[in-house]
DNA sequence: CTGCGATCTTAA
DNA sequence: TCGTTAAGATCGCAGC
């Protein structure tokens, strides 16, 4: 801290800040990358230099007093470039929300402020540091004002100018008189550069110096050039001149910062996508630790007890030995139910040598005191990702969490679609709480068991941190939600799916480690012998996996035409392969080893690897916060894309098996999306094809080839089918061209006879994407929402984009809403018809159940109604079901 | 050695 | 430079 003033040159900041900075947007396709650099700029100066007085000086739009003496002053400059005026009404916004004193005058430059107020101040024996890269404020530098340039870190005191310059400081005005300055068009001694200027400075003192002795120089040149442009050079001064009385404050308490409007800050900042900033700028504080109890006694805990007895909420958060379900043993539960206070549970806090501490009560009575809430149907719970809670006391605690589960992290993701993170120390700190992380209480944070080992207190403090938090959020999100119209999604749909998705988890599907044992020995014997016929017909050996090699060996080696060229190189996929493969044996034997490789290590070797050895069985996540649609997506492994196009693919799915007598019963929606379509575009073809329970797709092709449905030959429907897909998608005719191996006219055509079949769905398309342009984002039937940042920019392929997800998303996000729907219905109803049924899997538009073989018919029944009725359309929702002994199509 | 982007493939 | 949504393996590069 120091009591030098410092002097911002603002505008030369925003110049600099735009010209350094490759351009940047925010979600709503604002420039952004002057104000960033701007900021960075200023908040490096408060962090490295913490002044304690200080002030930003910025120009004005419209003339100022140096164009009345010479006005083609500047007239040079193109206008400012239109992506960076839009960037300075911020720029001022967040300097003021900063509280930093903020100085423009109308008539006159942030330059001349400067100097106004670096004269006023060091005139009274202030130290004064001006923060500027522009030459011209140089000439303000005396034994009190510095100049510093934070681009370069470089300060320059008298001393320095001279040695820069080899004149005074107060000599530089003159100079520059001489010289002219090409940038603001000032006209200068045309023919005389830094040298001669320095020269004609150090003999004659000043300008005027200059002048009077010119008449006794001798004839030359420069003499002519001189007396020639007199008029041009005093001119140049007093366009140069700094003006020295503008009005800036006297007392230093004009240029001491006051505290930030935080909340301005951050909205900004937000608003602006500068995600970094709201962390560090926010005026977040640590959890208050002072309510945190630990409870260790039975007397403890009964008070515990007794205290949620009066609660309409419980907050809660498990601390176990592992992330992994399947491996976690509990270590400590947290409690709160207000922001009064929170209880830590230990359980299972160890010592190095692994044997238990002292001090924890066992597990067993902790359980059995906090049954009755956690069992309760009546008491809420609330937790972020609250399904990992679920599963931990489910699994290895034998305890049901029953009653709404409320999740802070679900909570965000609906209130707050398409933010990056949804970590609960994330949403915390731009909610104003700084949580301890967990890196910061765990020595080792990749080894097994480390909760275990940190100590009881510390444990606490992090651990009621947690719940503290949660709430915290959910104070914030839950009215948030009711405003955006999210909660009945939220409550209705989100929260009672979370049981049903954990349930899935916990229940797995049997994986034969035995079948895949078998499949990876026998892709493997073709792998390798592909693999040597390759590197045989190459002539040498190279990695076939690396699409950079194989581009090498295909285009340059042997010479073929190269189709599509990526980023990086010729594109390898298997599109531009199928055109090789009957020019040369290669191709087709890469194809092949392709589709084995990918086989072999994503489903064969990583499959095995997933196979919990107590159960044979592997036990996905399904997660709930992750697709921008609403749909599911599913990890660890991924159980929505199990291969099934190929007879190979289809040998991966004979190892999911069902338990000992049970079966797999699949059922699937038929056709949602085009249903849902239907729906929405009220399209009268469409709706009524459907009501009537025709085949889409053929009756598509039917009008489409103008045939007969009975003279529809497959490859007419296959087409009709892409086109029904494309349409979906909001296919363009290059993308359907590129589907169908077409012409882009014939694909055009294509096109447009569909729409011409389907008016309806046209006129939807266009209302959507309107629509959407308005609001900057669309909803699904529930109301679910994606934001759409890019539904007006400028650039064509990000605007396209965006049209194209604007119409995708209701249609896939409405399906989403569906199955999720159907699910909730189907579950409870299978319990309440006492059928043993078991929810496996979901997969975007099918349910896999495993059950006993005598309770098919019954269970197919309660089934269908429950997803055939999941929610009510305009056109029939159909379910198709397939029974196997194993995942295995057909 | 780790992290990250690009490429490619799998599913709906 | 062109049909949506995902997860995941591998390569190859940058940085430590």
């Amino acid at each position: 801290m120091t009591d030098e003033v410092y002097l911002v040159d603002g505008s030369a900041y925003i110049y600099r800040a735009y010209h350094a900075i490759a351009p940047l947007t925010n979600s709503e396709g604002m420039p952004t990358h002057a104000v960033f650099g701007f900021m960075n700029i200023l908040r490096r100066l408060l962090k490295d230099k913490k002044p304690q007085y200080l002030a930003v000086a910025f120009d004005m739009r419209g003339p100022v007093f140096r164009h009345d003496i010479y006005p083609n002053y500047k007239a040079n400059r193109p206008p400012m470039p239109e992506d960076l005026a839009v960037q300075i009404p911020y720029i001022k916004e967040l300097v003021r929300a900063m509280n930093i004193p903020c100085f423009e005058t109308q008539g006159i430059e942030a330059d001349d402020i400067i100097a106004s107020a670096a004269q006023l101040l060091s005139s009274q024996g202030k130290k004064v540091v001006v923060v500027s890269g522009d030459k011209d404020l140089l000439q303000l530098v005396n034994e009190h004002v510095v100049m510093w340039d934070p681009m370069k870190d470089k300060v320059m005191d008298i001393a320095a100018v001279e040695e820069k310059y080899h004149v005074k400081p107060e000599q530089l005005l003159d100079c520059y008189s001489l010289m002219g300055d090409s940038s603001d068009n000032v006209p200068g001694v045309p023919g005389v550069g830094p040298k001669t200027v320095e020269k004609l400075i150090n003999q004659y003192g000043s300008l005027e110096g200059v002048y009077e002795e010119l008449a006794g120089m001798k004839k030359s040149k420069l003499k002519e050039r001189l007396e020639e442009n007199k008029e041009k050079a005093f001119l140049s001064r007093d366009v140069i001149r700094l003006k020295y009385d503008a009005v800036v404050p006297a007392e230093l308490s004009g240029y001491l910062p006051q505290e930030a409007d935080y909340e301005k800050l951050n909205d900004l900042y937000t608003r602006l996508g500068f995600s970094s900033m709201v962390k560090e700028e926010s005026k977040a504080i640590p959890v208050p630790t002072k309510g945190f109890k630990l409870v260790q006694t039975v007397e403890e805990l009964n008070s515990v007890v007794e205290h949620i007895n009066k609660a309409a909420l419980l907050v809660i958060d498990t601390e176990t030995t592992s992330l992994d379900v399947s491996s976690a043993a509990l270590v400590g539960i947290s409690l709160c139910t207000d922001l009064e206070s929170a209880w830590y549970i230990p359980v299972g806090h160890c010592a190095e040598d692994g044997c238990l501490l002292e001090g924890q009560l066992q597990q067993a009575t902790v359980l059995d005191a906090l049954a009755p809430f956690l069992e309760s149907t009546e008491l809420p719970k609330l937790g972020h990702n609250i399904k990992y809670d679920y599963s931990v006391l489910k699994k290895s605690c034998n305890c049901t969490m029953q009653g709404p589960l409320y999740d802070t992290m679900i909570a965000a993701y609906l209130a707050q679609p398409g933010r990056r993170s949804l970590k609960l120390d994330e949403l915390c700190l731009e909610h104003d709480y700084i949580l301890t992380a967990f890196d910061q209480v765990v020595e080792d944070p990749k080894s097994e068991n480390c909760f275990a080992y940190v100590g009881i207190k510390q444990a606490c403090d992090y651990s009621c941190e947690d719940v503290y938090g949660t709430l915290v959020l959910w104070q914030a999100y839950e009215p948030l939600l009711k405003e955006m119209d999210q909660y009945k999604l939220f409550l209705d749909v989100e929260t009672p799916l979370i049981p049903i998705l954990a349930d899935m988890e916990l229940a797995g599907i049997t994986v034969s480690g035995k079948v895949l044992e078998h499949l990876e020995e026998e892709f493997q014997e073709e792998l390798d012998t592909l693999r040597e016929e390759i590197h045989e017909l190459a002539g040498y050996s190279f990695n076939i996996q690396s699409p950079k090699q194989l581009g090498v060996l295909l285009f340059e080696e042997l010479g073929l035409p190269h189709g599509r060229k990526t980023k990086t190189g010729y594109s390898t996929d298997m599109k531009v392969l199928e055109k090789l493969a009957h020019r040369h044996e290669i191709p087709a034997k890469i194809m092949r080893y392709r589709i084995l490789a990918k086989l072999q290590s994503t489903y064969v070797k990583s499959l095995k690897k997933l196979i919990n050895p107590e159960s044979g069985r592997v036990h996905t996540s399904f997660n709930q916060t992750v697709t921008a649609t609403g749909r599911l997506s599913s990890s660890n492994p991924n159980m929505q894309n199990i291969p099934i196009r190929t007879r190979e693919g289809n040998r991966i799915r004979k190892a999911f098996i069902p338990r000992e007598n049970l079966v797999f019963l699949s059922a699937d929606y038929s056709q949602i999306d085009l249903r849902v379509l239907a729906h929405f575009s009220q399209d009268a073809a469409l709706l009524h094809a459907f009501q009537n329970g025709e085949d889409i797709h053929a009756r598509t092709a039917a009008e489409l080839f103008s045939v007969s449905p009975l003279l529809l030959t497959s490859e007419m429907r296959r087409v009709a089918k892409s086109i029904n897909f494309g349409i979906v998608y909001g296919m363009s005719s290059f993308g359907l061209s590129n589907q169908l191996n077409i012409s882009r006219k014939e694909a055009s055509i294509f096109i447009e006879k569909y729409f011409h079949l389907y008016g309806g769905v046209k006129e939807f398309m266009g209302k959507v994407v309107a629509q959407a342009g308005i609001d900057g984002y669309v909803t699904t039937l529930l109301n679910r929402r994606r934001m759409l940042p890019d539904i007006n920019v400028k650039n064509k392929t990000r605007r396209e984009f965006a049209e194209r997800t604007a119409i995708n998303t209701p249609i896939q996000g409405t399906a989403a809403d569906i199955i999720k729907l159907a699910m909730i219905k189907v579950v409870p109803a299978l319990q309440k018809e006492n059928l043993s049924a078991r929810l496996l899997l979901q997969i975007h538009d099918e349910l896999v159940f495993e059950l006993p073989e005598s309770e098919l018919a019954e269970t197919q029944k309660v089934v269908k109604v429950a997803m055939e009725g999941a929610l009510k359309l305009d056109v029939p929702l159909v379910v198709n079901f397939e029974v196997g002994k194993s995942l295995a199509k057909g």
